[in-house]
DNA sequence: GCTTGGACCTGATTGC
DNA sequence: TGCAATCAGGTCCAAG
């Protein structure tokens, strides 16, 4: 997409999560994408207007893209038409599709030279992988904390990018206890923490994400990191570090899974 | 302030 | 078989 014009532009309803941007076709349409980035979740597209397209996948949003020339992509799995909002066609042929059957993504534009200032990405903390996230940084960010560290994993302005999934095996990798609260982990725990992490988001990236029903990439491949999983979604199983059974709770509002015998 | 729980949606699975 | 209840990868916002 980067260096091309939007040819055309298909917005096939009003709303995702939040309504679309005004004139959200016509802001698009002939102009071209500079450079395409993600920060945190948010993947982002700088256009030639000055304004940054934000994007958002939510739970199920998926970007599907089908070149010109039949066969040059293959898609392994199918979406519902009918949850197909949007449509970029770039000048070149290519299509590029965003399907979201529950449409908890969105799409918005903010002007380039204030996108410091957008807000939704304000408040994010440091990604895992760049160098201003450490055990260090885990010691301070955590210390006031009253909330169960598993919250304060999944909370965006501690620490960007981590979903329910990843901070789940994190914490049984760092043999931390979801229930602990945040403020008791800075020191030995934290200093196991940043390095799984970080482990986790590598190894998850490396394998092409989790597929449990709805992910793939853009070529439509499946990620291979579901199998992987110590903890998350194994309630019942053995835990492969000691054997005992692995168990769900929910903490605000979200499935969490561990193993009672490794995690303290 | 910080923290929690409900809301936003559809679809798949489970249980009666 | 058919229906209702439950659950799902994320984020925002009102209420406590």
């Amino acid at each position: 997409m980067e260096g091309q014009r939007f040819a055309s532009v298909s917005q096939n309803r009003a709303d995702l999560r939040f309504p679309f941007p005004e004139h959200f076709v016509e802001r698009l349409t002939g102009k071209t994408l500079i450079r395409l980035g993600r920060q945190a979740k948010f993947l982002t597209a700088e256009l030639s207007s000055g304004e940054v397209l934000v994007m958002h996948l939510g739970m199920t949003g998926r970007f599907t893209v089908e070149a010109a020339k039949l066969g040059e992509f293959h898609h392994a799995t199918g979406t519902d038409p009918a949850h197909d909002h949007v449509v970029f066609r770039m000048e070149d042929g290519t299509s590029v599709t965003y399907n979201d059957p529950r449409r908890f993504g969105f799409m918005e534009l903010w002007p380039a030279e204030q996108f410091e200032a957008y807000p939704r990405l304000m408040a994010m903390g440091p990604e895992p992988l760049s160098n201003h996230f450490s055990a260090a940084y885990l010691d301070t960010a955590l210390k006031d904390k009253k909330t169960p560290i598993k919250s304060a994993l999944l909370d965006q302005s501690v620490i960007a990018g981590l979903g329910n999934i990843y901070v789940c095996e994190a914490l049984w990798r760092a043999k931390v206890s979801p229930k602990r609260l945040a403020r008791s982990v800075p020191g030995q725990r934290a200093a196991r923490l940043a390095p799984a992490i970080n482990e986790v988001i590598a190894e998850a990236i490396e394998a092409g994400g989790s597929s449990i029903s709805d992910f793939a990439n853009a070529s439509g491949e499946l990620g291979y990191f579901q199998h992987r999983f110590a903890v998350y979604d194994r309630e019942g199983e053995a835990c492969r570090t000691c054997g005992d059974t692995i168990r769900r709770l929910v903490q605000s509002g979200r499935s969490t899974f561990y193993c009672p015998s490794c995690q303290r």
